[in-house]
RNA sequence: GCGGGUAUGAUGGAAUUGGUAGACAUGCGAGAUUUAGGUUCUCGUGCUUCACCGCGUUGGGGUUCGAGUCCCCAUACCCGCACCA
């Protein structure tokens, strides 16, 4: 009989399917397994191949941890909502609601046609009102703990979806999803007090089992540096306070320099005698972009202050006071001193306008030539009254101390993580359920009026004044104030599409929960996330805040672990043949749904894992998918040609238990190309020893994770069904023998002078003398040791011997 | 600029603690089966003057009986951050 995928992977999925196999259990003795993976976007495309490579993989772990007897919990939803399909919506004028059920129905259907062991009882679409209910919840108990505040400030504007975005969202000056330029704009914003959890969010991740790069990509995107803030006095009276990580240079800081937004430059203004070009210079700096501010970064610009100056507080000398863009108004206090001696941008800038430059630590090159910056031992304070002699790092927490007395500075941490910007103004989002009212100001709708639900608009297109679509449902935006009951407006922004997908892994856990997010009943058993996968991409956006409000939860009680995953890995993209990014315009995008028409999912699913390195980028080939099909057609073969017995065939013994121990050992390690090489090389065993039913009986346990419909079908070929179950229901992942892994004898490479000469077959753990003996006998080694004598042996047990000879006396 | 990573046949990629480099697969070559194509099976395949010798893991140095692996220097590419005081 043929091999014929095409019939029998729809017959096991229906199978799978109706007998609820992958559905997790709520309760069980079993020790319980939470794999997750990221539930994706349904876009109007449906898959790509990208998309099943980490579901293939965490699919095999958790195929093999049920076979290990756990109560596995492996969900899949949808992230819905989203710009995309709101676009989508405006051009064609359906409905966004309407559009997203279809691209759901098309992703499902490609899912399930990969035979992935989900559980399709918990599926979670975040535009479910049903479940956008708790998000709302979310958020008001954000708001109610004073995390979730308005404030007007310069937020990342994207010019063409008309539309803020976070400053995860912002790339290179550019917006993330579509390219456009981001400008600077005023703006009153949702936030949310992400930094209150910066320390925490760095802490905590000394416990975790995460991969290195993701521990530093986060470590660095919260940015903790230490230092201390200054208070300076101005001309005016008024209080400069800057922040710095080298309080120990206060002495040479000869100038200041203010962000172009500063609330003093404001107050100042009327009275500078160059008031016009100060203007000019922050209308200029408001009206750039990022992109452009970053490409100008080489040369400073900047204007200084006519008519009044700054007092350096140990010095109490006059220092003049500047603005320029290369303060950023978002860090820090927006203000700093500047100590040109010491810092390589303020010394540029001090080249520039000429402003002072004077050396106050000593032990670099001549400071007019350039900045001294090192920080450690190596320098030494001069020209700085009581610091002098001291080493920088003595200096810090002497001076830090010095202006904590004196009352006019203090020891200080900053983050470069800012508050998380929460509004946007579009339509297909969640609606921030808050009230304004002109007597009680901001207002949270009462829980009892969750969820509050999109209103029907005429139009979804964005307005050019930024404002949301939903401002102009006049019905719906006026309501009556919670507090008050006089006549109030809602909140017309949505949230951001990361709201969603920042708290889903736990409505998996209790999926159809109305009165609370999850009872804590299930979040007690099901929590944490054993083991998360998803994209680099995620790191600094929903991977940190979902962390964050994974915290926010913990910390009022709601979930029981700090937490919110043990474990997190990360997968490499698919390329398209000639190594570049898949994408519609390149013409390279491989359907995984004619794959499977060409191969059959096993084949796709067996490619996918066996491509290269689970972690590294990967370039696709319709010629190597081949390979993987000869080796199931291999497999499938071999059952026809088995034997009858139940034992393993002795010349396999060995093979056997290695590639066991293999592919228990790299399923564990994410190595799945060198667990399915294993795999194939016992296969070829197979065919060289012969194969008995017993050989065939383990080889479709270990490979049924990877290829499971074909694997389950030849169990039940082969009878092991009648006794034992569905492959994907019973617990029996075969165990291997250490002893049994290593063969009889082995072969050992013989070496004179540490070269090859050639092999010997040798008993394994054979002693040196015996191992010599056998060595001698070789004719290249025979020849080599002519007129020589054996001066010293290098003999390593079952792996080689080197013999060291010099010449015979 | 700062931080992290990678470099192995024609190709994707393997190589516990330093111990037979190139597993496994693709491609290619030869043969068998087949009316033929495809499939399948067998054998071969790092380079080299193809037997010997020699040379081989980006390049150059070092440590070692022995280096893809450890150390130093250089080059190329990739990723992250990027005026964060």
């Amino acid at each position: 009989m043929k091999y014929d995928f095409a019939a029998i992977e729809p017959k096991w999925q229906k199978r799978w399917e109706d007998g609820k196999v992958f559905a997790a259990a709520d309760h069980s003795d079993k020790p319980k397994f939470y794999g997750l993976i990221e539930f994706p976007y349904p876009s109007g495309q449906g898959l790509h191949v990208g998309h099943p490579r980490p579901y293939t993989a965490m699919d095999i772990v958790t195929r093999k941890k049920r076979m290990d007897g756990y109560n596995v919990l492996f969900p899949m939803g949808f992230d819905a909502f989203g710009l995309p399909t709101e676009n989508y919506a405006i051009k064609n004028h359906v409905h966004p609601a309407v559009v997203t059920k279809d691209n759901i129905a098309h992703f499902t259907s490609q899912l399930k046609m990969l035979g992935f062991g989900f559980d399709w009882d918990r599926v979670v679409d975040t535009t479910d009102p049903k479940y956008y209910k708790w998000t709302q919840w979310i958020f008001l108990q954000l708001f109610k703990k004073g995390l979730a505040y308005k404030a007007t400030m310069p937020v990342n504007w994207c010019t063409s979806c008309k539309c803020v975005l976070a400053n995860e969202e912002v790339v290179e000056g550019v917006c993330e999803r579509c390219g456009a330029p981001v400008i600077r704009k005023e703006k009153s914003q949702w936030m949310l007090k992400i930094t209150e959890y910066a320390q925490r969010l760095i802490d905590d991740l000394d416990g975790l089992d995460f991969i290195e790069r993701v521990k530093t990509q986060q470590k660095n995107w919260i940015g903790r540096s230490t230092g201390a803030e200054v208070v300076f006095k101005a001309t005016t009276g008024d209080d400069i306070t800057v922040f710095t990580t080298r309080p120990d240079t206060l002495f040479g800081a000869t100038y200041m320099v203010l962000s172009p937004e500063h609330e003093l430059v404001k107050k100042w203004l009327p009275a500078l005698k160059n008031a016009d070009e100060v203007q000019a210079y922050q209308r200029a700096a408001a009206s750039k972009s990022d992109l452009e501010r970053t490409e100008l970064n080489k040369e400073k610009t900047g204007v200084c202050l006519d008519g009044v100056k700054g007092v350096n507080p140990v010095t109490g000398r006059e220092i003049p006071i500047f603005i320029s863009d290369y303060v950023l108004s978002t860090y820090g206090t927006g203000a700093i001193m500047a100590v040109p001696a010491h810092d390589d941008r303020d010394w540029e800038f001090a080249k520039k306008f000429g402003c002072e430059i004077i050396e106050v630590v000593s032990g670099g090159e001549d400071v007019q030539k350039a900045a001294f910056t090192a920080k450690d031992e190596t320098g030494i304070l001069v020209n700085s009254d009581f610091l002098n002699g001291l080493t920088v790092k003595d200096a810090i927490p002497a001076i830090t101390n010095w202006l904590e007395e004196k009352g006019i500075g203090a020891a200080k941490v900053n983050y470069k993580l800012r508050d998380w910007v929460f509004s946007r103004q579009r339509y297909w989002g969640e609606p921030i359920p808050m009230v304004w009212c002109g007597k009680c100001g901001w207002q949270p709708l009462p829980e009892d009026q969750l969820p509050l639900l999109l209103p029907e608009v005429e139009s979804y297109e964005p307005t050019d004044d930024g404002e949301s679509p939903l401002s102009k449902m006049t019905g719906w935006v006026s309501t009556v104030c919670p507090c008050c009951g006089g006549p109030a407006k809602r909140e017309t922004d949505t949230m951001p599409q990361w709201a969603g997908s920042s708290w889903y892994f736990l409505r998996y856990m209790d999926p159809h929960n109305d009165n609370a997010l999850a009872s804590k009943e299930m979040l007690d058993y099901w929590s944490p996330v054993d083991w998360y996968n998803g994209g680099m991409e995620h790191t600094t956006l929903h991977l940190l805040y979902s962390r964050f409000w994974h915290k926010f939860l913990y910390d009022i009680g709601v979930v029981p672990t700090e937490e919110p995953y043990r474990k997190r890995t990360s997968h490499g993209m698919i390329l398209g043949e000639g190594g570049e990014k898949m994408s519609k315009s390149r013409g390279n995008v491989v359907n995984p749904d004619d794959v499977v028409n060409a191969y059959g999912a096993d084949t796709l699913r067996l490619y996918i894992m066996f491509i290269g390195d689970f972690e590294k980028a990967a370039t696709w080939s319709d010629n190597a998918v081949k390979g993987c099909k000869r080796f199931l057609d291999r497999v499938w073969n071999l059952s026809e040609g088995c034997n009858d017995s139940l034992a393993h065939t002795p010349a396999n013994e060995a093979s056997i238990h290695k590639t066991i121990k293999k592919v228990s050992d790299d399923i564990e390690a994410m190595k799945f190309n060198t667990a399915i090489a294993a795999m194939m090389a016992l296969v070829n065993d197979f065919y060289a020893n012969g194969c008995s039913k017993g050989d065939l009986r383990t080889l479709l346990l270990l490979l049924n994770p990877f290829a499971p419909h074909m694997c389950e079908e030849l169990w039940e070929a082969m009878g092991f069904a009648a006794a034992e179950g569905k492959m994907a229901c019973q617990s029996a992942w075969p165990a291997y023998d250490e002893s049994k892994t290593a063969a009889s004898a082995v072969d050992m490479a013989v070496q004179v002078q540490g070269k090859l000469k050639g092999t010997i077959h040798v008993p394994v753990d054979s002693e040196e003398a015996v191992v010599v003996d056998a060595a001698k006998a070789v004719d290249k080694v025979a020849k080599a040791l002519e007129g020589m004598e054996i001066a010293k042996v290098i003999h390593v047990k079952n792996k080689l011997v080197n013999l060291i000879v010099k010449p015979a006396k």
